[in-house]
DNA sequence: AGAAGGTAGCTTGCAATACAAAGTAGTGTA
DNA sequence: TACACTACTTTGTATTGCAAGCTACCTTCT
């Protein structure tokens, strides 16, 4: 019983919270997300990613455009859709009911400030 | 893309962590576990943690004794190992740093008191 | 004694998703 | 043109929760 698969486990599953947060924020392509999230110590691949963007494109939460970019290939930015947002609004919930319900069952005392 | 999806596959990669801390309180049989979870807006099906309860086993983090009940069949009761002490301290910090980690992604304001 | 009801444990097929790895394509530079 | 870098895509594999169905034990009722 691997801790990092553990890890890995605990990780699917609230992708695609973290992924729909960024891109609320500010339009993004992949390599900014990729970026911020390895800002927060979540660790991704390209081949988890890109199959999550486009789930969430097909599933009418994302939108997207072609962006020049400054000196490389072009940029495809995702933007939330309206559904998105909505969506968006509904996750935010369900992670806080989350956090709360496996810190009760666990007796954790939180040590996160935010 | 479903709500009631997400939050099955929020709650996926948590519920090792969860089931370990409950027996590591008191030792404890699949009902008792599945109340607790259940108490805590966890609600899992025999499906899943049957199988969960074997894989631990099998991994040398529980062990197990048969005990009888008070009118019904006997009942299978589940212990940490030490090995199974060792792996939820682990899995403590592991939690928080997901927690962490989600938050600053998603600047969420936890209202979690705990 | 046998049937029914309740409790307890178990298994299997399916769906969903993260990872690893490999590949394609566009742009700029040597 | 070839190479390096950036950006996007796909596929096979591994893992795990759910849904559904099944077996087995104990107690109570007929």
């Amino acid at each position: 019983m691997k801790l990092e698969n553990t890890k890995i486990q605990m990780r699917k599953g609230v992708l695609e919270y973290c992924i729909l947060s960024i891109i609320a924020r500010k339009e993004a392509y992949a390599s900014d997300i990729l970026n911020t999230l390895k800002g927060a110590q979540l660790l991704v691949v390209e081949g988890t990613l890109y199959p999550l963007l486009t789930r969430l494109k097909n599933s009418g939460l994302l939108s997207y455009s072609w962006q020049e970019s400054t000196g490389g290939p072009p940029r495809k930015y995702y933007q939330l859709t309206e559904l998105g947002e909505q969506f968006l609004k509904e996750l935010d919930l369900t992670w806080n009911d989350l956090v709360h319900a496996v810190n009760v069952t666990t007796n954790h005392k939180s040590n996160d400030h935010e």
